[in-house]
DNA sequence: TTAAACCGGTAAAAGGTTTTACCTTTTCAA
DNA sequence: TTGAAAAGGTAAAACCTTTTACCGGTTTAA
């Protein structure tokens, strides 16, 4: 049986409020001689206090939920380090749910860690809490009167504190950096559009573009999923239309990236030298891919770790004020994108004739 | 103000015991007309039971720890998702604590956990409880009383439930598997030696290449450290064996293949033509390299899942007896092994050389 | 006739801790 | 000698829940 405070008492011939006391170091007023035998029994027994007990009488559970869709996908998990790091200096603990980016999984998450008495939660809202279910997905939220900080994705209702990037920037970034190579024809492959994320992403995009006098062109833009076979499909696809194939790539992450690279290779095409490649979110393989990817980075450890300093912020009371954290990404350069050849014509390419040029 | 069972005993007018037993499903004795009005608040005040205060009640907190040296690499992200996935449907929940490989942050970790009143600990010993602090960890995990699962690595001691693969096998697999393509001169590249895991694999290694009446040569070993770099290293350096370099490379871990192949390109050595290449763990972008990795499959997931089946039975009081639950691993071919090609003499392989073949 | 079962329900203990509001004894200054 | 203050401590309430034991009156079965 786990010794308990009695114990110490009993072991001691002193009262369980005495021992308490010491051993939150609010007993100065006792000899050090009482203090010293508490501390003695302590280790003798090995007492830890309980800390249920403390939590049920202090309303306080030192403990944060942290709810993401999926802890494999290496985003989320370097989220979650984030957010475990920064507890761990504050005596919190996490408890992680994934919610399987599905909406009834998630509110069951919220609703346990509800049970639990977490001080808070940091959620990585579902994809399927975008679209219809959004507004009850936040009601549920907001009906836990708990601190709750939505990281990286939001649909901004002003009711929770936000840690998420400019993603519109962030496209700015890459189509900046290509137009400076040259290119003109940028291909774009999205993630899916029901998310804000992704929809700032394309605006970041055509907004880019339209400042350097470039019309959108639709025929550019190809919807993908995230996932490697999109990236692929997403590159065939883009690089079929005849006389204007584009002469530069941007996926919505890295994954894609991947995928659209192996397209271009099953195309015959070369990267940087037949098309430039850009991706997003520079996940730990991008340095180690063939053609070591150019893409932008997001600093997520540091979106992890900050958003659990405002929920810390909010738990504590000290701002009552939302609060909204947008990082700046970055663009990370390595080798998949590079000038346009001047002996190419602009929209000229026809890829796979370039095959022979060396 | 979260409202309690006394706001509904309130509420309705009834004793707290009443609202409890009819929460609880064991009111069947109370006339419907009751019943009703119970839910009817508990509606109203939209009221959960507060586990905490369950927890303490009952001495069963429905709550897992989980160590794990680090949750951004994607062993144990896949590990813990088999965790969390068991674990819910128990209705248990999961307390993450990252180790970060280290001896002190581990002990901490374990600690809280057992202040938290975790009911059971599923546990990826860190590096450094190998060597010379093993037995003071296993001590640590001992003294807690608590059912504990020692996950992918350990020390037998016996104490301890264990699941995790058999590596030797592994190993096994991969070289007898490049055997029977002809290879007789394979290069190592391991992990830390400190780890028995790691141990394992060479042994694997040294007695498959026995069985095959082929010595074992110390020089077509490297150590390396799980890393990129590493594997890249120790490829440079067994392919700088002349006259005796290998003709085929098997990898401690993926990571390093990652390294290995990078460096036998820079080398000018093609994989598969030149050299055969060989990992382990088979992680999700194994399958995206270039040439996409020939390696061994470990069950990550499902070993985590199991583990957790294990540490449920254990507190459920069902089994006494300690577990050793030794997964099997799965060689998955891919593309970077291949036949010895009959026209290069074995042992003879001067790598370079071959960049002309085709 | 008697004992058991039912009915609709409740009081109180238990779990481990912190905190508030006290208590008694001793010391010391006036 | 008195009174106050200091020294060294404690009892009990509170946190929220489950569970055990029991209430007193009425019906049923043996």
């Amino acid at each position: 049986m786990r010794p308990t405070i009695k114990d110490i008492a009993k072991k001691t011939g002193l009262s369980i409020t005495t021992v308490s006391l010491i051993l939150n170091h609010k007993g100065d007023k006792f000899p050090q001689k009482t203090q010293q035998a508490v501390f003695k029994a302590v280790k003798a027994l090995n007492y830890r206090p309980n800390q249920l007990a403390i939590s049920l009488l202090t309303r306080q559970s030192r403990t944060m939920g942290l709810i993401i869709p999926d802890i494999c996908n290496m985003f989320f998990s370097e989220l979650a380090k984030g957010v475990e790091d920064r507890c761990r200096q504050e005596q919190y603990n996490v408890i992680l749910c994934s919610s399987n980016d599905e909406f009834l999984l998630e509110q069951q998450c919220i609703t346990t860690l509800y049970d639990r008495g977490v001080d808070g939660i940091v959620i990585v809202m579902s994809a399927e809490s975008f679209g219809p279910k959004n507004e009850e997905c936040l009601a549920a939220l907001g009906a836990l009167r708990l601190p709750v900080i939505l990281a990286d994705c939001f649909n901004d209702t002003g009711a929770f504190s936000v840690v998420a990037i400019d993603n519109s920037e962030g496209s700015c970034l890459a189509i900046r950096y290509l137009l400076d190579l040259g290119h003109r024809r940028i291909g774009c492959i999205t993630g899916p559009l029901g998310i804000t994320t992704n929809r700032d992403r394309l605006a970041g995009y055509t907004g880019c573009l339209a400042g350097a006098n470039i019309t959108a062109d639709d025929t550019l833009v190809y919807e993908g999923d995230f996932r490697y076979q999109s990236g692929y499909d997403g590159a065939l696809y883009l690089m079929k239309q005849k006389k204007k194939a584009p002469t530069a790539l941007f996926c919505h992450n890295d994954m894609m990236a991947f995928g659209a690279a192996k397209g271009l290779r099953d195309l015959g095409l070369r990267i940087p030298q037949d098309v430039s490649l850009v991706g997003f979110d520079d996940i730990f393989f991008s340095q180690y891919m063939d053609v070591p990817l150019t893409t932008i980075a997001q600093p997520v450890y540091e979106m992890g770790f900050e958003a659990c300093t405002v929920l810390l912020e909010e738990i504590a009371g000290k701002s009552c004020a939302r609060q909204r954290r947008i990082h700046s990404p970055r663009l990370v350069i390595r080798q998949s994108a590079a000038p346009l050849p001047s002996m190419r014509l602009p929209g000229a390419s026809s890829g796979v004739l370039n095959q022979t040029f060396e």
